[in-house]
DNA sequence: GTAGGAGCTGGAGTGCACTCCAGGTCAACC
DNA sequence: GGTTGACCTGGAGTGCACTCCAGCTCCTAC
């Protein structure tokens, strides 16, 4: 089964700019083109696609998933350090969802504060 | 209390010429001066600015950060308006969280994969 | 009184990750 | 065979959030 470049873009959520961006910085190998020169994406091409989106929603650089990407091209030997690059990645995705929780605590202690102003003035108003 | 530009800097984490960009977009007031015309900063000023910094980590874009400055600015007619902006961005913040969490199981599974392989890779020695 | 360091201004430059564009090709349908 | 629409290329442009710079002033300490 192969995919046009739109059904690419569709199918991982990423625009055809960007699909072809992405070829262009060596994050996804050139796919194989039909015999007018289009794009034809394979499943594997897609699964792939799917995960850079998955590593860049949690924040990963273009430049280390580039890194993981020429890794990944170089066979079963870079597998160690990939899976170190998604170990150290890993962590920092906790961090991050623990700052934003921290951070959270902060918007509801606002929050409140400024339900606290709302209950004061009604009831000023009944009062 | 006041405090210099160093010190400001120091204490909400951002750097002096962030502190100075800050002012001239308008998402800080701008501080006293001294004789010298050296800023001097309050410590409702740190309080204002160490807000800001939360709602930068969780990602809320400076345009909008900079609207509920002005609103803070207009008084306290603006509180519900304010409230409303914090109500959203702590839904768009719960939405990012739980985004980063179902990365969070791809990145797991991924890992574990990688360390199916390792096992493996054992057993064919020892073997 | 001068050397050094912190701070000042307006404006230019940076890095990231796209996004858009002009001008072209190609296949299919009418 | 002409039009339409998807796709192609190389390269330029965009938006965001800083970050850096030159050239200056001011205060302090020696």
């Amino acid at each position: 089964m192969t995919y046009s470049i739109a059904q690419a873009a569709e199918h991982s959520g990423l625009s055809i700019d960007t699909l072809r961006y992405y070829e262009r910085i060596g994050l996804v190998d050139p796919p194989a083109r039909d015999s007018g020169g289009r794009r034809n994406y394979s499943d594997d091409d897609l699964g792939w696609l799917v995960f850079l989106t998955r590593l860049r929603t949690t924040g990963m650089p273009i430049r280390m998933m580039r890194e993981y990407a020429q890794l990944r091209h170089r066979g079963a030997a870079t597998a160690g350090r990939r899976k170190q690059i998604l170990f150290e990645h890993r962590a920092s995705v906790r961090e991050r969802i623990a700052e934003l929780q921290s951070c959270l605590e902060v918007l509801e202690y606002k929050i409140s504060h400024y339900e606290q102003i709302e209950h004061t003035f009604v009831e000023g108003i009944t009062a």
